[in-house]
DNA sequence: CAATTGTGAGATAACGATAATGATTATTCT
DNA sequence: AGAATAATCATTATCGTTATCTCACAATTG
């Protein structure tokens, strides 16, 4: 082990102690506001720590108090605008209560997140938010087991047992598809991605049920195209659309000339559009195209693309809230699962 | 202070030391690799481990070892794909040294961005990377005073004296705008953030630069565009296509019409392409147009957009080698300052 | 004025690991 | 057999806090 070469030594308690000449259990409660101090000696004290720019020193905090003060955050990968901003809003309430966030990233992947659950756990961290990789997985067991507060979002585990946190995918296809179907579709292809996913499955399922309530068939041959998994977690190299390009052309070749496309990802209305335009089928006089995520190019395509709202921040907040309140003793023992709906965003694409 | 209700406590070394017979600190060898322990002792030791499930007190360990492996990641959002990418690969780096990431998000404001430092030096970390908000702030000497080793990415801080690793801005918009030039282009107009960063400076002074070395003439007020700063830091909010469409088509509306643009966002291009559209402005026969980032959106664009690939992943990768160097004590004394050029991707929107 | 209460502080023991020392036993080599 | 080597134990210290208990002393009370 290297030795770290910590500049000059952090003055301790200690040495706080010996400048001010009391002893440090006083200084310890002078500065953690609590009672048996004067308030003299108080004041005296808070101003000789900060003269000598005393830190304490977390470390011996957390042994004793056995807090880091930390919650941990997995996610597949924060490229994922859903996974940005939903990591961006725990990292926000964390802070104003107090705690920082330790990002742990599985990039969808079993391994992975086994690996970044092991380091959570020797983290010593006061409680987790995650976005499981698989539905059925014994890796989080060891979570439940430490004692370590877990809340999920996104993807759930039902036979865990804990919090779940999510959009309401069901009700959103549903919307999605209503709208197009409102409008006049009688032959919609769903494309979306191919991986067993319960937020994909849900989709799945609540875009058949939405077809089926308009008295049309599902035919999952003729009704889904699957666009291959995302080979990267980088913003920067992110074919998405590319992939979706290419199953759209490919769909298109073979005369399959449906009248409304409803995807699971607004970087795959990117490549639909392409393979349309290069075809010379128009949006949304041939075909209207209903996208998932408002991301922000959305408005500025071509024609403007209709897409729904996910309340990302609403998850994120809403779950952080309730790991905060399993952290500081103040949960109720239900398991709460909410799924929020999201928001209908109706623009040219769809506009007959 | 509320209990931290952990369901049963967690197995101590003690306890493990009872169970197997021998004493914590052959068990602690055992764990650690450390000499002194026979093959045999430490498989049984590792297997009972295993089978109570002892997970050794990260509290205790860091004090001792007065290391959390942890470092620090300071930067402004995750919503800019710039940091999301950075980020993604200073956790991986991280990750496969044994370290973990803490997150601490800025959102560009000073006062957070000392909090963020506070909180930052409240953790015990080993060491930090940061996307500093201001060039001259004193927000960051507590971290040196404190020996903390710190790397700085994307924004330099000259006067603190410590690493930094960035994309080479200057290089960067000399290639961009060079292009445009050398295919043509008389009136260059720059649209960019209105922010005092030293990355647009350095991006309007390496433009003026490439302008002069054609022998045009650099005026501020004709050939620059500000956009006003972004107001949100989540994907999902992300108005900065809307604000650069407003600033293009106010100018296109005074009557200017540049040969070409050059933006520093390819997000601004979204909106410059709607503001050209809307007024019968071809691209690229009237107009070049340039963006920067290689976001994946632009290889869809009407026509697709000529844009600059920056090299985020290396900036994070070199900045967390370095930084593990610092924590490792192996690296030199010197400061290091690296900007790495980025690429150029030509596509339609600059061929003519 | 003795008895009681309250307050500011010290002494000491956790917290759970790692580390160093010296002693003791088992194993291997010459 | 005797020496060298390796494995292990017991003990004690250390890391820097916080928590609990105790005590001295002053202020209050009947």
């Amino acid at each position: 082990m290297a030795e770290t070469s910590r500049g000059r030594r952090q003055p301790t308690l200690q040495d706080l102690a010996k400048v001010v000449g009391l002893t440090a259990n006083t200084i310890s409660r002078a500065l953690n506001d609590r009672p048996g101090v004067s308030a003299t000696t108080r004041a005296l004290i808070k101003a000789e720590a900060e003269r000598l720019g005393y830190v304490p020193n977390v470390h011996a905090r957390s042994l004793v108090l056995g807090s880091r003060k930390t919650i941990g955050v997995i996610v597949s990968n924060i490229s994922n605008p859903f996974f940005s901003d939903l990591v961006s809003e725990v990292e926000l309430q964390a802070q104003h209560a107090g705690y920082t966030v330790l990002l742990l990233l599985s990039y969808e992947s079993a391994e992975r997140e086994r690996d970044a659950i092991d380091r959570a756990l020797r983290s010593g961290l006061d409680g987790l938010i995650a976005a499981p990789v698989q539905e059925r997985s014994t890796a989080w067991t060891p979570v439940i087991k430490a004692g370590i507060p877990l809340v999920l979002v996104s993807r759930e585990l039902p036979e865990l047992g804990v919090d779940f946190y999510s959009t309401d995918n069901d009700a959103g296809i549903q919307l999605a598809t209503d709208a197009v179907l409102a409008r006049g579709a009688k032959d919609v292809v769903l494309l979306d991605e191919d991986m067993p996913f319960s937020t994909i499955r849900l989709r799945t399922e609540g875009f058949r049920h939405s077809l089926e309530r308009h008295g049309l068939t599902f035919d999952p041959r003729n009704n889904v195209a699957l666009v291959p998994p995302a080979r990267s977690f980088r913003v920067s190299q992110s074919w998405h659309a590319d992939d979706a390009y290419r199953v759209a052309a490919d769909l298109l070749d073979r005369g399959r000339r449906p009248d409304a496309f409803v995807v699971g990802d607004d970087y795959y209305a990117l490549g639909l559009y392409r393979a349309l335009r290069e075809r010379d089928i128009r949006i949304p006089e041939h075909v209207m195209v209903m996208g998932w995520g408002n991301l922000p190019f959305t408005r500025f395509m071509e024609p403007p693309l209709s897409t729904l709202l996910l309340p990302f921040e609403e998850v994120a907040r809403r779950a952080t809230r309730r790991l905060l309140d399993h952290i500081q003793g103040t949960a109720d023992g239900r398991i709460v699962t909410e799924r929020i709906v999201p928001e209908l965003a109706i623009r040219a694409s769809t506009t007959r």
